[in-house]
RNA sequence: CGCGGGGUAGAGCAAUUGGCAGCUCGUCGGGCUCAUAACCCGAAGGUUAGUGGUUCGAGUCCACUCCCCGCAA
């Protein structure tokens, strides 16, 4: 077996998320060279404000990698620190940022991005949720040599991948298989081209689609929408944004939210033993024969398998019911 | 010190002014049934997160500690 080890292989890895995770795993394992990790700041969030690191910084302290944190990327004195590195390449993998040309143009075989879709469908920064809202059969991974423009640089290398289980896969599935998917591809690429034996292609720009930054709001659900439509609102959007909506208490004069964290399609639970009453409003609260919590929607109802209401932990919409059963029959808002 | 909810049987929740710790589900045993996630009968299962305090008496009131979670960011 013949190792390449060598100092003409410096790399610097821009990445923050769980995405390039096993990307930037992947390429240490293969003896590449990453001089440094460069990821986004520690932000004070979640309860207390307490400091949160990255996936990518956690993993790049493990290694004992060199970690640069920028606040500005654009800042002249960051610039100069990776002038002096003198890196040959580039990657940049969900690296959260806008890396600004002067950057890109630092190492020699420039800067290259890796991007979960098929490009130039897909640009932006959800094209992995956005897949599963639409209900996507397939999808890709693009390696690219990157632009001044998001995700508009000509194409190294792609690959179309089948989504299996496109009706019921999850956010976090899909990111992890295409996450692996993205590595084995960026290892089989590298090689050629830092060769140069790789010459890009231009993308068809007038096929180009792009994905929005998903908000809170994007996670409400409004039961007046089909079963299948807040089924892929539910699997794409978890865990992040999340998806909620409210139970209005009439008794108690109290609103709850209640975050949906999984759903199911009657069909796939198979429906035969539900209990299916006509004409409920939508948003209604029932038991299934089976007890299964549902909720009634445009065209029929879907069944709720794990529900959290604020405060509480996460739980099966059967366990939900059994502690508050004088939610049956009310109506979700 | 950002705001807030919570810890009670294996799970999810109750418990009035402090007064025998209950409900639904699950588990185990039995019955009914062609059959069942349905129905009937019965049983097991608790140091009420921990420490200290008030009290004749604390799940409940007070103080502190530990743990879990929602919002916001």
């Amino acid at each position: 077996m013949t190792v390449q080890k060598s100092t003409k292989n410096k790399i610097i890895f821009f990445g923050t998320s769980d995405f390039a995770v096993p990307v930037l795993k992947t390429l240490i394992k293969n003896q590449y060279e990453i001089i440094a990790v460069v990821t986004q700041p520690d932000r004070e969030a979640g309860r207390g404000y307490e400091k949160n690191t990255s996936p990518i910084k956690e993993m790049a302290l493990k290694y004992g990698l060199k970690i640069l944190q920028p606040e500005r990327v654009k800042d002249a004195e960051f610039i100069k620190i990776l002038k002096e590195m003198s890196p040959e390449l580039n990657i940049v993998c969900s690296y959260g940022k806008i890396i600004p040309e002067e950057i890109i143009e630092i190492p020699k075989h420039k800067t290259i991005n890796i991007h979960p879709s098929l490009l130039p469908k897909y640009r932006g920064s959800s094209p992995i949720q956005t897949a599963i809202l639409n209900g996507d059969k397939e999808t890709g991974i693009t390696i690219m040599l990157m632009d001044k423009e998001m995700d508009h640089g000509p194409i190294i290398k792609n690959i179309k991948l089948k989504i299996k289980n496109y009706e019921t896969i999850i956010c976090q599935e899909l990111l992890e298989y295409l996450a692996e998917k993205s590595a084995d591809l960026l290892i089989k690429t590298l090689p050629d081209w830092l060769a140069e034996k790789i010459t890009p292609r231009e993308q068809n720009h007038n096929e180009a689609s792009f994905t929005k930054i998903f908000i809170k709001e994007n996670g409400k659900i409004y039961w007046n929408k089909t079963s299948d439509e807040i089924d892929r609102q539910v699997r794409a959007l978890n865990p992040w944004p999340g998806t909620f909506c409210f139970w209005h208490n009439h008794e108690t004069e109290t609103t709850t939210r209640l975050k949906i964290i999984k759903t199911e399609l009657p069909y796939i639970t198979s429906s035969d033993m539900i209990d299916i009453m006509p004409n409920k409003k939508e948003g209604t609260v029932f038991k299934t024969l089976s007890s299964l919590m549902a909720i009634a929607t445009l065209n029929d109802h879907i069944i709720i398998k794990e529900i959290q209401p604020e405060g509480k932990k996460i739980m099966t919409g059967k366990d939900f019911l059994n502690g508050y059963p004088e939610i049956i029959g009310k109506i979700l808002t």
